[in-house]
DNA sequence: GCGTAGATTGGCAACTTTGCCAAGTCGCCA
DNA sequence: TGGCGACTTGGCAAAGTTGCCAATCTACGC
């Protein structure tokens, strides 16, 4: 494998991973409907602050997610207008799965 | 969080965990254009033949490939037809962050 | 200034992933 | 039957991820 393909793949594993997380996915699901402040996602997920934070913090770094300060609060939205056709594909993936296994028990 | 949505979460995160690694999305490149023998993609991907057979049971219990013996020799390929969408979304993100770059540059 | 709420950062222990080696299985051909 | 090539599996050390706590930072009201 070439130096250039390799160092491609790495840039996308690394979007991938990003999500590849449940609080992660979470988090990306909510803001594709609308921002959200930081607090709003603790609450959602109900893990420690500092944990969605760096949650955070990854999603932006890979380029997901972006924030705005305004006053005391950070809030998030997505960087990417829509994200639906990565959800249809996971989708069409579990459905597969579901077919095969429905097919598998007749 | 509800338990229910929690579990979808985790099924959903580790579709995505299957993919996020250069060598498997590298795997799943190369099947989303035609089925492949174990053997080759170990040549491809320039790893251990050990090492490239559990990235292919790791994709095969996340429900992304299917294998099938002919003789000696064991091919791969894609369970579902397309995942073209999400490899144009994962483009979109990085698109995203290269033309925020450029910008930011001028 | 002082306290408080919202958020980030540092540190760390527990856990998971990765990739190589060695050993094993399976099909094929001599 | 023996040997070989194509794989898979077990084991393990190194590296990476996760999530909590404590400490810190920042904006705001008093």
């Amino acid at each position: 494998m070439n130096r250039e393909r390799l160092a491609k793949l790495n840039v996308k594993a690394n979007v991938l991973k990003a999500m590849a997380h449940p609080s992660r996915l979470c988090i990306v699901e909510e803001l594709s409907k609308r921002e959200r402040c930081v607090c709003e996602l603790t609450e959602m997920i109900g893990a420690d602050m500092s944990t969605v934070s760096k949650h955070l913090t990854l999603l932006k770094h890979a380029g997901i997610v972006a924030d705005e300060k305004r006053g005391s609060m950070v809030f998030y939205r997505l960087r990417v207008p829509c994200l639906s056709k990565l959800f249809e594909t996971v989708d069409s993936v579990l459905e597969c799965s579901a077919r095969e296994l429905a097919e598998a028990s007749q």
